[in-house]
DNA sequence: CCATCAATAGCACGATCGTTCTATAATGAA
DNA sequence: TTCATTATAGAACGATCGTGCTATTGATGG
């Protein structure tokens, strides 16, 4: 039992990596199985089917996502501090390599019906509300204004997170760095 | 000659359809040629090779952007009236049963390089440049303050835009209209 | 140390993938 | 109408896909 537990966390390290690259579809059980010198079957008995596979994926992936960027970023100040450190790590988080795996499989997952999207949903869903909770409590602490709508600022927040993935990932823009610092900052001093 | 044209428009339209709901990689040719009654080897004729496909079907999209967004949104009265004119029909253009393709395929192909990916990220950048010299105007008209940037102006556009499309489509956010709006306004009163 | 059971491998399957080659049908110019 | 050209179809290819089934290896608790 010990060793599968081993065995299963690293195929999911890595079909994390892949499926951050080619999405959760483009994701394949003989690439995974080749890159961890596995075989095919002895892969795939660790998930019964790929669906499976990637729901374990996201779930992998929001575990890591809470021990690596949520629960640090809790640890700071209540109020506005602990919102700047939640999303600063979000940045580093969607910086790595393979950029953030919730953004690169949004799109993917948004049409296709089934428990995969509903587990990237509700990983979303998780985030939005504890940057809103977060900023909630910003309001109580009398960092933010008493008439601050959170979710508002949640979803903005999202927004700035979404381009700048895009337009240091794709478009490649030098600049990126400054823009999103100037929209965080526009965005937390009408927050005030 | 023309013929050709026609079957090949009809395969591109539908080819965009797919390449939204399953991305660049997820469109098949075999599932291609079915849903058109023409054969696999039929179809693949018209480009050759899938990547040429998948090339064509992003230069495809681009033109019907411009014809269906930026076009008519140009039309709007200088300054601040043409940015709005031009989100919204970029907002109308992501509110279609496949959502924005731009979007949906940034996530794919943002670590795929190769000319799929190039075609992409020179879309999006002649699309935020539109933004960014469309701001710029409306400095020019005096809507805008002297010492806006511009390109920030259509970073965060882009931004609240991508925030609408994952809040609409995949987390389901009833409230994504009044997120948006909220958004958008605070932006552009900030540009004043 | 051994017996049990989990973990992994090997092999085969039907399906589908992109692609090639060759033949037929439709089109448009003369 | 004839003829060259274009457009489409048909069949086959090797590769890879997800998924079973069966054997074999390996670890683990008594």
């Amino acid at each position: 039992m010990r060793k599968g537990e081993a065995t299963r966390t690293a195929i999911l390290d890595r079909a994390t990596d892949l499926a951050r690259a080619a999405g959760v579809e483009g994701l394949t059980i003989g690439r995974l199985a080749l890159d961890l010198s596995l075989s095919k079957s002895g892969l795939f008995a660790h998930f019964g089917s790929k669906e499976a596979l990637q729901i374990a994926v996201i779930e992998h992936a929001r575990e890591q996502f809470v021990a690596r960027v949520i629960a640090p970023g809790l640890k700071a100040p209540r109020g506005e501090p602990r919102l700047r450190a939640i999303f600063e790590r979000w940045l580093a988080w969607g910086a790595e390599p393979g950029g953030c795996i919730f953004l690169a499989l949004s799109a993917e997952l948004d049409d296709r019906p089934g428990p995969a999207r509903e587990a990237l949903a509700s990983a979303l869903r998780d985030l939005l509300d504890v940057l809103a909770t977060t900023a909630r409590v910003a309001v109580d602490e009398k960092h933010f204004r008493a008439d601050l709508d959170p979710h508002q600022v949640a979803f903005e927040l999202y927004g700035i997170m979404a381009a700048t993935h895009t337009a240091a990932r794709l478009i490649a823009d030098p600049k990126v760095g400054t823009r999103t610092r100037r929209a965080l900052e526009s965005l937390l001093a009408r927050c005030r």
